[in-house]
Order: structure tokens, then sequence, then C-alpha cells
DNA sequence: CTACAGACAGACAGGTTCGTCTACCCATAC
DNA sequence: GTATGGGTAGACGAACCTGTCTGTCTGTAG
């Protein structure tokens, strides 16, 4: 399966991390509950017994896949200091919206596949939507805002919205006014 | 189960009728694949020849609450002649998001739960969709409002970010400011 | 009285899921 | 040499899910 050219050295990925990356790619693709343990350790090319020694259940798999794909997109964004850091955000986030291949958010489907709040994949991506929301006031008060909690709030709604319509809508998602709508809610 | 305290003659409602009230409740509230034919037919109380016979399959059922719970808004909603129907559109739904108890869009479920667009029920929910889309194209226009395409997909957007949230957050939305957010979009 | 539509009860088949378990392999460190 | 950590392979149980099927019961229409 290793669809390598000729790219650098090639560490061989221990099994750990080829579990999360195949788990990743078909949580994102098809949905949490889905895919099923065995497709992730056929895939993986991995043992079910090391799968269980690594992640003790399928919830645990979920909640360190979550936890992987935040710290991967924290550290992809524009900084927070930088100029404008508010607009900044939300023009990646659009960016990313548009790109071919994306569908949606993996956070928001948390809480759309398990209902419950106080399942553990649900509660992880609550967790990642609270620190957004934390991210965006922070940032919203660095680009020298008046009332940086609305402006956040506002903003936050508005990207939720993005990724739950490019769920809905795949690649016909209706963003082509959405930079527009943007500049309204943080001029 | 019937919590009646003392209503109009109550007619003792069809077994169609009986499946799609329970279908729904419990679809709505714990999700579409979380909730088993076994358990719909245990608490409509009707036999599974029965069931079958009226819905042939899972996703007919589906299929056919969604259609269901469509018809049931369009009844309930301001008119789109009247003053500022894209408001009172988009605050209405802010209302129903307020409300104890909500917990987010039936219809947006639809393709966080089934990630295949081909699937009946997330073309359901996309059809529920493109026809809200137009409901707010024609009412932004009614609203006197230039660009009403652009205004149309804002709120949109910002309403899909809404019912996200609610679903994500619980009662705890980020929805303090949302009608001054609305205001700037349609302003 | 009879015929029949519609509902009931529930066994059953076939498939899938999660998680446990046994048994074996092999490289490295000591 | 050998203990150990990490991996492989895959059988297995128990639960669950969808959908089919058999057989019974009841109410109404002719």
């Amino acid at each position: 399966m290793s669809s390598a050219t000729s790219s650098p050295p090639e560490k061989p990925l221990s099994a750990r991390d080829r579990i999360l990356r195949v788990a990743g790619r078909l949580f994102y693709r098809e949905g949490y509950r889905a895919v099923g343990i065995d497709r992730v350790i056929a895939e993986a090319d991995v043992a079910k017994a090391t799968f269980y020694k690594h992640f003790p259940s399928k919830d645990d798999l979920i909640v360190a896949w979550i936890a992987r794909a935040e710290d991967g997109a924290q550290a992809a964004l524009p900084p927070e200091d930088g100029p404008r850091p508010l607009t900044a955000y939300a023009q990646a986030m659009l960016a990313i919206a548009r790109t071919g291949g994306c569908m949606g958010c993996t956070y928001q489907g948390t809480a759309s596949e398990f209902h419950n709040p106080t399942h553990p994949a649900h509660a992880a991506g609550l967790g990642v939507k609270v620190r957004v929301l934390e991210t965006l006031e922070r940032r919203a008060a660095n680009q020298g805002l008046p009332n940086p909690r609305a402006r956040a709030e506002a903003v936050f709604l508005f990207l939720e919205g993005i990724w739950a319509s490019v769920r809905m809508f795949g690649p016909d998602a209706p963003l082509a006014h959405a930079e527009a709508a943007l500049e309204r809610l943080v001029a």
C-alpha cells in the first residue's frame, strides 16, 4: 500500500501511527459509526491484538484521533498576534472548506453521530469547539474589535454553518458570497 | 404510553401514524443509525409485518419521516409576503433553536450520519436544504434587499451554524448575540 | 355466514459489530 | 542464551441489526 514514489528516507511508521492515519481517513470520509474496527485493522495492516493494546476501545481510538487532528490543525493556523488575526482565521477556514475533497468538520461529526453529550467522542468534539470559540475571542480582541465576544460568536456560528453545508452539499455548497458575509460580521 | 390528560376525542391513530410519530421522536433524539427498527416497532406497539408493509425498509421510513417533518415545519412558518419576511424567518428559527429540548436539525443529521450523498436519507435532507435556500432568496427579494441571493446564502449559512452548534453544545450554545449578527447579515 | 383486509405475535436467517483470547514469531538487550 | 516488548494471525462469543416468514386474530362488508 505504501504509495511512495521517491520521497525522504520513509521511516516505516509505527503500528500506532498507521492505525491513527487509517482511522482518521476512514472516519472523516465515511463517519465514525459507519467504519468498523475490523476495517481499520485490515487497512492499517495490523493485528487485532495490537490494535487493542494501543486503544482499549473504539471510543478511545476516536478520541485519540480527534486530539491528533486538533494538534495538526493548530499548527497550520495563522498567528494569533498577526495582522487582522480573526479575519485571517476565517479566511483560512473558508479556503479549506472550498478545497476539493473537503467533507466538513470531523469535530462537528462527533455530536451528529453521538447525540449523547456524555459520550467520549461527543465530549471531545465539544472540547475542540470550546477552544475554537476562545481562540476567536482572543483574535477578535487582538484585532482591536469592539465587543470581541459578540464578534467571536458571530464568526463561530457562520463557520459552523460553512462546515455543515459542505457536509450536506459537497462541492456545491453555497459559499460564493461567504467572504462578503464574513466582512459584514467582523466590520 | 398515550399521555392524554383530557384532550379532544382522541382518534386512535393508525399504525402508520404511530410508527412515524415514534420513529420521528427517536430519530431526532438519538440519531438515525442509533435507533433500530426493533425499537421503533416496540415503542409504536406494532407488529413487524405491519411495519414492513408500510415501509419496505428502514431507509424508506427515514425518508417518509423527513417529508412529514418538512410539511409540518412549512405550515408553522411566517408568511413569505409579510413584512420583512427574511428577518421573520430567521427570528423564528432562532426562537426554535433556543427552545429547551431543541437538539439541532434533523435534516442536517442525514448528511452527518450518511456521508454518501446518494443515500436516500442524505438526498432527502439535501432536498429540504435546497428548498430552504430558495425560500430564503424569495424572502430576501420580497424584503426589498439588494442582491437577494447573497443575503439568502449568508443567512442560510448562519442558520446552519446555529443548528450545528445547538447539536454540539445543547442548551449552552453561544447564541447570545445571534440576532445582532443576523441584523448585520441582512442590513 | 363468509370473505377478506389489516393487524398481531414472534421465530428465524444471515450478516455485522466489538472485544477477548490463544498461540506464535522475532529482534534487541543484557 | 534468554528474557522481554512488540508485533502477527485469526478463531471465537455475545450482542445486535435488518428483513422474511408462518400463523393467528378481529372487524367490517357483502
